[in-house]
DNA sequence: TCCGCACCAGAAGCAAAACTTATAATTATT
DNA sequence: AATAATTATAAGTTTTGCTTCTGGTGCGGA
């Protein structure tokens, strides 16, 4: 039993007569004929009443057909599976993420262009607040967000934990201090980044629920910028771990614990609920949950969703 | 992409290198070498990573490999399950039949239940006329009937003898005659089922013959509410002996034969044409057949188309 | 480093399978 | 009963798939 019989038979039980069906196969009358005898002879069955005109299955018939059917259907699934595969060798990938979150992208990029180099990666720099449109309105596959994402299509990993810290520049009075305490930095200059974040609203309310005076005067677009700042002794920030790791090991920055500030949270790729991903998405995916397994020790790896 | 290339595919990336899987389906390897070459070339992809030694899959190889077990297990699935079919270890039986000839089939219902318990059995009551077309048309493969069909597209098979026989009450003066004639009935009040058949035809012809008046003043729905009017004193009836055993043999009701009239007819089983009947129902012929033969002491079997 | 071994690839030939054409047989319809 | 429509069968042709034979490649041992 071939699949190229079944489909010979599934035609004829779809057209209702054997000559119908030859045509829709681009073939003769005579080669379906041939072809169900043969199938009919293997299985020592007859699949159709000849005795009706209308092309009616015999039992044997009727139980062959469902299965013929789902077999043709589940060739048809691995060929595009195959097809779909193709497209992961050269296809592309767009991953929306914002300033800061395209930091914590850079290690899976490097191991996912080393496991997948055909694959184009563009990271579309994004407002944080416009990653879930981006993902849901098919501008991006995967999109990099610092909360659990509202949208009931939109399903999340948590690949990173992230943490907010204080840093001040090395020469900074409270540079040699072990551990502050908000009430401690009402007098500073701190320099802000210029969008809005969940975060910058904690920070706030931190400040006020401790009656501290928040000083911000100063307001930069870039991460970059604001570090650089900081480090020439013009303020102090908060800025995302992630975004000093180099400058803290260097010294040029000088990270201290705020006792009332424990800013954590979670990174998490999002994508569209499974079905509809690419398989370029979702070898990403896999990657990424790869890389955040391999930092365990460096916090809790966890799965969400 | 065909099954027989899944299966050699499937042997390759069992065997781990093409000339071993060659051995275990009795080829060369040469031809499981063009075999797969015509896979991969159909695919547009390669299957088997030809720089490793150890036969190892490729990405799509392995794609590949999951969908081809599917397929391979689904079509033994469908052999298995046509198999089933034939051995009768599952399928299903409609068979037509008006109240009447249904009380006849549940002897053979009985057996057939014994040896092929896994079929489903629908008894489909019917008019008696509408039964050949009920068989015709495919809303049952089976029919009983009570003379031969006259549709050349249908075959019958006589399964068994019944006689219609006259009854009346215990307690009704002709009760204790050995026969009674015809001309003797003028005076009765006859209880008539309510469809007309060829039987009550006859009836009425034999009375019209001798002259008799045939008083048929009521008609009851169905052949119980006949017998038990009949057996309550309120009058008489002919009913076709099957459906009187019991009450014969308790007394409930007398019988008494008619000099006049013989009515007897044979029952059939009507099927559409040999090819194109299930096998549920060849072998629901076959136990009709066999029971019929072991009343044979009671009439005569007869075969006929 | 060279040879032999184990393996896969490819060409040529042949046999089997599958298709086409042509025609017969069957069935349905008028 | 004749005609049209459909399926079955026979014969011939093309295609496919297998075998045999040969060539090439990677690997391990002398």
């Amino acid at each position: 039993m071939e699949l190229s019989q079944l489909e010979v038979f599934l035609a004829v039980a779809r057209e209702g007569r054997f000559s119908r069906a030859a045509e829709k196969l681009h073939r003769t009358q005579s080669a379906v004929s041939q072809t169900i005898h043969k199938l009919e002879e293997e299985l020592g069955e007859s699949l159709f009443d000849r005795s009706s005109r209308e092309g009616v299955l015999t039992d044997a018939g009727q139980t062959l057909h469902e299965y013929a059917e789902r077999l043709v259907n589940l060739r048809r699934e691995a060929t595009e599976s195959l097809s779909d595969l193709r497209e992961l060798q050269k296809g592309k990938l767009v991953i929306a993420a914002n300033e800061f979150t395209s930091l914590y992208l850079l290690p899976v990029l490097a191991e996912f262009r080393r496991l997948h180099p055909m694959i184009k990666i563009t990271v579309q720099r994004s407002l944080g607040s416009h990653i879930p449109d981006d993902v849901l309105r098919y501008g991006a596959e995967l999109g990099v967000l610092s909360y659990a994402p509202q949208e009931p299509n939109l399903h999340s990993i948590v690949v990173y934990l992230d943490e907010l810290v204080f840093v001040v520049p090395p020469d900074h009075p409270l540079a040699g201090s072990a551990q502050v305490s908000i009430s401690q930095l009402g007098a500073e200059s701190f320099v802000a980044h210029i969008v809005n974040s969940p975060y910058r609203e904690k920070v706030l309310q931190s400040f006020k629920t401790h009656k501290t005076p928040l000083h911000m005067d100063l307001e930069l677009p870039t991460l970059q910028a604001i570090k650089q700042f900081v480090a020439l002794g013009n303020g102090v920030a908060f800025v995302p771990e992630i975004s000093v790791e180099t400058e803290l090991a260097r010294g040029e920055l000088i990270r201290i614990p705020v006792r009332e500030l424990q800013l954590k949270r979670k990174l998490r790729l999002i994508y569209r609920k499974q079905a509809s991903i690419s398989h370029a998405a979702r070898a990403f995916l896999k990657v990424a949950e790869s890389v955040a397994l391999k930092r365990k020790g460096r916090y809790r790896f966890q799965r969400e969703n």
